[in-house]
DNA sequence: TAGATTGTTAATCGATTAACAATC
DNA sequence: TAGATTGTTAATCGATTAACAATC
């Protein structure tokens, strides 16, 4: 019965909660919708509606919103006030890159394990010392996912001609959301529940810049 | 003078390009707008008025659009009927993965270099034999761009810290637009002049899938 | 107090969807 | 011919911007 939001407000939300992030103002401070248009530009307009939208009503006059609360809200709504596990699929270069990024943990977000199918690779184990993540072979997705229950989103990272293949299998095995990093765009099979995908292929960023850059005049 | 083109239009052009390639159709066959919604999960209306807000007007009643004429329009759009080189800043694993991305040829884009700091990398070669790019430091960028001055864009894969740093170094020498992928947004200085910056943090994605799956109710 | 900033409404803008006459 | 598909217009929908009273 929720109000529907749309991935652009989450997108912005996502820009708002960054910008705390890296501001890093001690949680007692306030900081006004004419300051989180200055570091993200998103206007302040649209902030604020973005606020009255989401039902986020902290603000104080004059102040703005408590850096403390507002981080409170805006990690609600990302649905990053729990944690989450991930699985990656494809060991190679875009996926050991991935699995050491240190973004997870301020989105919460646990990398338990990678998946492929090189016989160098597996076995192997991926990150910094404390830190370090197994590389299983694709063969025992099935078994550790219905050992991990909680694991429902996998990030692709697979060759192109394995994208597809791939995908089937992780949603047949019980992933409920995926990213996918292959540059090729994927389609969820029809009959499938609701799977979340998400193509975030570089090649639309790709054509995006040459459009901006040649495309003049 | 031209009609301003929505990213949102270029991306979905992207789509119909894709798919194109994808189904690989002889160039005399016709294409459908049906058939277009059904291989991009674009409607079928939207297909059509895209096509007509971008005047390709070559559409055929109950046949559809010639393939090799759909072909050089959506070229034409997209800016690449020509080729365009870019370099590619950081030769760490992501600069690696994007280097020697296939999908680079049928978008008529060249990478000619690699760049990055690191005494291990700096002077070796990286892709298949008969492709390899060299990787040179990146003290060596303005000399290589006034050498090369039809090199306008730049793919950024360096790390975090060092990349807002590294795109104002882009900026001023002469380099027009930047694909950043570091997971961190950045901005291009307020007095630079047309500048197109595209952020293509992967963070933006983790942050949607765990929206779409968690937020459930 | 005066100035700054919120919450909220209304106006504008842009994008998508629907509909259908034309016609091959 | 009948059916399918385009090009184009109009209607709808959604998102952004602007404005401002309330008030700290």
């Amino acid at each position: 019965m929720k109000k529907k939001i749309s991935l652009r407000v989450i997108r912005r939300i996502s820009f708002y909660y960054e910008a705390l992030l890296k501001l890093n103002l001690p949680e007692n401070t306030y900081i006004s919708s004419r300051k989180l248009e200055e570091v993200t530009g998103v206007s302040c307009n649209q902030v604020r509606q973005d606020f009255f939208y989401l039902g986020i009503s902290i603000g104080k006059q004059k102040k703005g919103y408590q850096v403390k609360k507002l981080f409170r809200e805006l990690k609600k709504i990302l649905s990053i006030d729990h944690s989450s596990k991930v699985i990656i699929i494809g060991a190679g270069r875009i996926g050991q890159a991935l699995s050491n990024y240190k973004l997870f943990k301020d989105r919460n977000i646990m990398v338990t394990a990678l998946f492929d199918i090189k016989k160098e690779l597996v076995g192997t184990e991926i990150g910094k010392p404390g830190q370090k993540k197994p590389v299983l072979h694709v063969d025992g997705l099935e078994a550790y996912l219905s050992e991990n229950p909680d694991i429902k989103i996998a990030l692709l990272t697979v060759p192109e001609e394995a994208a597809q293949e791939t995908l089937d299998k992780l949603i047949s095995h019980g992933i409920m959301g995926v990213v996918n990093f292959a540059p090729k765009i994927l389609k969820v099979p029809k009959e499938t529940r609701d799977i979340q995908l998400i193509n975030d292929c570089i090649g639309t960023s790709l054509y995006k810049i040459v459009y901006l850059l040649y495309s003049k005049k």
